[in-house]
RNA sequence: GCGGACGUAGCUCAGUAGGUAGAGCGCUAGGUUGUGGUCCUGGAUGUCGUGGGUUCGAGCCCCAUCGUUCGCCCCA
């Protein structure tokens, strides 16, 4: 039986013209949030299966991870998410810390489960977390980090959304003054989240269902309704207006509108699946007709660290998939033409190998990629592999160039040769880079 | 875990009412001396995803299985 040549399910081979696609959208990814001050770091694939269960559920890391025992009788995890880690590591060294702190990371996960539309068992995220800052400076610099990488990545504002809530003004709504239990608020939180993507008179019957007799009597469930029909904090019924929360979503909004970011709105419906959320919660939409989804997301989940029996340290995060964001960037135009790493291809002519040789170390030497080509191939031949390589320059190498140091260099695209010397060569393939 | 669609040369696909496979692109060799993408001529390529069944005979029908993909569940 012959060997399968397709990588496992739901995971991707990279070859060249893929990773230098990854290269890229990682490098912006890396240039924006260090431009705001944050550091980089990096946790273990694997973790102890117990940090994945504190924080979400047995259901989901039974069913949702690749778990399995070590040779030491250990249950592991393979990391389905950063957050439990990132949260460790923190809490290790809460004391030396200097906060805030601005932490990012770029690492892979894998998850158990079937592949679809921008969702894979392997994938790539983007981390950003703030610790250590309690007020909506917080939320204004992340939110902002996560514009400003769409930005980068070329997104227009009106390709995309920033929705808000806040998880505190919800359960207020639903504690308070729908008088629901903890048990029916966390329903009625994962069905709203649905709300979206099912008839909506299915919705409003299955609110309806979740309040007993009692609970209707002082409230009804159409004040939720009501509530998530809303698009302005300005129409929240008075008995809401009051919530701190309120002031937060509204102080938010406009020093976000201030600094530029002016595609951020508030959705009473936003709710992101997990408990761990305690506060203001974003989620930045597609707009685009074919792709009307959320991307991404995160929020305040101040309590977490508070598991490893230290004291709480507010925390602010989200993060970006690297899926989700190449449908997106697919999907609106912003793929770019990348180029090679190699700069130059040298075409040898004749029996010049040694001479050719010192000529591309100093190429080299000089900061130039510069890959040789065989002797043994004929010119045409050396010429159609650099083409097909894809790579901008070709040099020739022959006994006239070397007796003259004037070597013809070959611009592939534009069809032009020109004949100079090494430096003017190397300062020409550097602009061209530079473009 | 559930449901739909799909799986034929490297790629995109065609294959008509079951009779042992085709196109375009690509690849490759040549069109003599140090220059590709156009042109001309020649060439190679597939156990038709895999296993089983029906049939005299299956790429075409049936079953199973693997994979891809869209959706559901879930979405940290």
């Amino acid at each position: 039986m012959a060997l399968s040549t397709q990588p496992y399910k739901g995971a991707r081979d990279f070859y060249p013209e893929d990773k230098r696609l990854q290269k890229y959208i990682f490098s912006v990814m890396r240039r924006v949030a260090e431009s705001y001050g944050y550091e980089e770091y990096d946790a273990p694939i694997l973790e102890l299966t117990e940090l994945f269960v504190s924080k979400t559920s047995d259901e989901i890391v039974d069913e949702q991870t690749y778990t399995f025992i070590d040779r030491g009788g250990r249950s592991v995890t393979i990391r389905p998410e950063m957050t439990p880690s990132v949260t460790r590591m923190v809490a290790a060294k809460r004391q030396q810390l200097v906060y805030p702190l601005r932490w990012y990371s770029i690492p892979n996960f894998w998850r158990y489960e079937r592949p679809q539309r921008g969702r894979l068992r392997e994938f790539w995220q983007l981390n950003i977390d703030v610790f250590g800052v309690a007020d909506i400076q917080a939320e204004v610099e992340v939110i902002e980090v996560a514009d400003a990488i769409m930005q980068a990545f070329g997104a227009k504002r009106s390709s995309y959304t920033i929705k808000l809530n806040s998880r505190k003004l919800i359960d207020k709504l639903i504690k308070d003054i729908l008088g629901l239990d903890q048990v029916q608020a966390s329903t009625l939180i994962h069905l709203i989240d649905k709300l979206h993507k099912m008839d909506y008179a299915e919705f409003a019957g299955q609110v309806e269902g979740l309040f007993n007799p009692a609970q209707r009597d002082k409230s009804s469930p159409q004040q939720l309704l009501d509530f998530l029909k809303l698009t302005s904090l300005d129409e929240l019924p008075t008995a809401l207006q009051s919530v701190g929360s309120v002031e937060e979503l509204k102080q938010l909004i406009k020093l976000l509108t201030d600094i530029g970011v002016t595609n951020i709105e508030f959705d009473p419906s936003l709710m992101r699946g997990f408990d761990y959320y305690n506060d203001i919660v974003f989620e930045v939409f597609d707009n685009h007709p074919d792709n009307n989804r959320s991307m991404f997301g995160g929020g305040r989940y101040d309590g977490l660290i508070a598991q490893f029996d230290v004291e709480p340290v507010p925390t602010v995060g989200f993060g970006m998939g690297d899926v989700t964001l190449a449908n997106f960037l697919e999907l609106h135009e912003l793929m770019p033409v990348l180029n090679v790493e190699a700069d130059i291809f040298a075409i040898l002519i004749g029996d010049v190998y040694k001479p050719a040789q010192k000529v591309i170390a100093e190429l080299r030497e000089m900061g130039v990629n510069v890959v040789m080509g065989s002797v043994s191939q004929k010119t045409e031949k050396q010429l159609k592999t650099a083409v097909k390589k894809n790579i901008r320059y070709a040099l020739f190498i022959g006994n006239k160039e070397l007796d003259s140091e004037q070597f013809v260099l070959r611009n592939l695209a534009s069809n032009s040769e020109e004949k100079h010397s090494l430096q003017r060569v190397v300062s020409i393939v550097k602009d061209f880079r530079k473009s």
